[in-house]
DNA sequence: AGTGCAATTTTGTGATCACATAAAAGCACT
DNA sequence: AGTGCTTTTATGTGATCACAAAATTGCACT
C-alpha cells in the first residue's frame, strides 16, 4: 500500500472576499466527496501546504474542521488520514441516512415552492441527460445538488449539515458506485420524489427518497459485491 | 443585551499527553452543553486565550472545530457568536433528535453486554437519586451517558457525533429545562428501555427512547412556555 | 442632543519560528 | 541477510508577529 505517492486533487477556485482556510477546507472537501483521495491515505499539514502553496496555518483549520465532521480521522499520535471503510460501517452509514434523509424531506416539504420545484425538475433533467450521455462524473453531483436543494428548502434545517457529514463519511465511495450505477438504475424516484412532492404526500415522499438512497447503494447489493469494493478503495494509490 | 462582561466558564482539569487546543474544546464545549454561555454572546479569540491563559492558537482549532459542529456561528465578519434560538428550529432540533435517536438505540441493541447494561442500570439509579435528591444539575449529564453509553455500544457507531452535535446546539437550553424537570417527570423512561433492551425488542426501545425526548423537553409543552424559555435565554448576561 | 467623519482600537487571518515527539533511515554487529 | 540501536528527518503543536478589515471611540459641527 503506496502512502508517500504524491497527492493530486482539484484545486477550486478562489472567489473574491473568502479566507484561505475557507478555500483550503472547500477544496479538500470537493477532494475527499469526488474520492479523489482514497482511504488509508496520510496527509501531512506540511505536505498539503506545499501542494496548495499556502502557509500550514490554514490547511491546520481546515483539516480540524474536516475531522470534526468526521471527513477526516486523526490518530492516537495525530497523524491524518481519510477513515478506512469497514462492510459494517458502510451499513452503518447507509441506515444512518435512510434515517435522516426521509425525515428531512418530509420537514421540508411545507416549504417548496413552485420556484424550487422547478429547480428541483431542471436538475433531474440534467440527472437524465447524463445518465443518457453516460457522463458518469456528472451524476453524484447532480444527485447530492438534488437532495440538497430539497431538504435546504427549510429555513430552519437543522439535518443538512448532519446529511452532509453523511455524505462525506461515504465520499471515497460513491465514485466507485456511479461507476456501476448505470446498470443499476432503473427507476427514476427523483420523478416519483417530486410527484410527492405536488401532491404535498410526505409518506410518498419518505418512501421515494428512501427508495432513491437504496438504489444509489445498489452496487453493495450482496456482501461480496461490497466487500470487493472496500478492497478496491482501502487501497491508498 | 449586555455583551461585553466578562464570561466565566468552568475551567476543565489537564489530563495527561492531551494537547491545549483539545482541552480549550473540551472546556468551551462544556460550557456550551451546560448554558454557561448564552446565544448571542460573542466570544473573541483574544478574549479567551485571556481568560484561558494560552495563545489564540489553540483557542483558533477549538472554535473553528465548534463551529463545524454547529455549537457556534461564524457571521460574515467572522465574528463568532452562540447561535440563537427560535421557537420554530428548537422544534427542529428535536424532531431530528426523534428521528435518529431512536434509531440509534435500535441499532445498538444487538451489542449491549450483561455490562454494558449493568452499567445502564447504574447511571439510571444515580439518576433516580439526583432527581429524588433535587440535584437538578446532575440529572442532564447522567442522562446524557445513559444515552452516549446505550448509543455508544454499536462499536460502528456513526451517529453519536450528529446526535452530539444536536445536544450542543440544544445546550444552552438544557441546563434551563432542568430547572424544571421535576415537575414533567413522571414516568422513568429509562426502566421502560432497559426492558426492552432485555427483551431484545427494537421497536420498544425506540418508543421509550422517543418518549425519554419527548418528556425531557416537555417544559416547551406549549408555544408560550417555550417562548417564555427563548426569550430568558437569548439574552446575553 | 444628534449626526457625520476621522482616528484609534480591537479582532481575525495568515506567516514564521521554536520545540518536542514520532517516524524513518543508517549502521554496526551477529 | 537479519536485528537492535543510534542518528537524522519529518511532523504536529503552540507562540509571536505583521497586516488588513471591522468595530468602536472621539470629536467637531449643526
Amino acid at each position: 500500500m503506496d502512502k508517500k505517492s504524491p497527492i493530486t486533487i482539484t484545486l477550486l477556485e478562489r472567489t473574491d472576499g473568502v479566507t484561505i482556510a475557507q478555500w483550503v477546507y472547500k477544496t479538500l472537501r470537493a477532494a475527499v466527496m469526488n474520492g479523489e483521495i482514497l482511504p488509508g491515505r496520510a496527509l501531512t499539514i506540511r505536505g498539503l501546504a506545499q501542494m496548495l502553496g499556502v502557509s500550514p496555518m490554514p490547511i491546520r483549520e481546515a483539516m480540524r474542521q474536516l475531522a470534526a465532521e468526521n471527513a477526516l480521522e486523526i490518530n492516537a499520535s495525530r497523524r491524518v488520514m481519510i477513515p478506512k471503510m469497514t462492510a459494517l460501517k458502510f451499513n452503518e452509514l447507509c441506515e444512518a441516512r435512510i434515517a435522516i434523509e426521509p425525515h428531512a424531506a418530509a420537514r421540508a416539504l411545507p416549504y417548496i415552492t413552485p420556484e424550487i420545484l422547478a429547480q428541483l425538475e431542471a436538475l433531474n433533467d440534467e440527472g437524465d441527460v447524463a445518465i443518457a450521455n453516460g457522463e458518469l462524473e456528472k451524476i453524484s453531483p447532480l444527485n447530492q445538488a438534488f437532495h440538497r436543494l430539497l431538504y435546504g428548502a427549510n429555513p430552519h434545517q437543522v439535518c443538512l449539515p448532519l446529511i452532509e457529514s453523511l455524505w462525506l463519511q461515504l465520499g471515497p465511495f460513491m465514485r466507485l458506485a456511479t461507476g456501476k450505477l448505470e446498470e443499476f438504475y432503473v427507476v427514476d424516484r427523483h420523478t416519483e420524489a417530486m410527484d410527492a412532492i405536488r401532491a404535498q404526500d410526505p409518506f410518498a415522499l419518505q418512501m421515494a427518497i428512501q427508495a432513491d438512497i437504496r438504489e444509489g447503494i445498489a452496487f453493495a447489493s450482496t456482501p461480496e459485491r461490497l466487500q470487493t469494493f472496500i478492497d478496491h478503495s482501502n487501497q491508498a494509490r
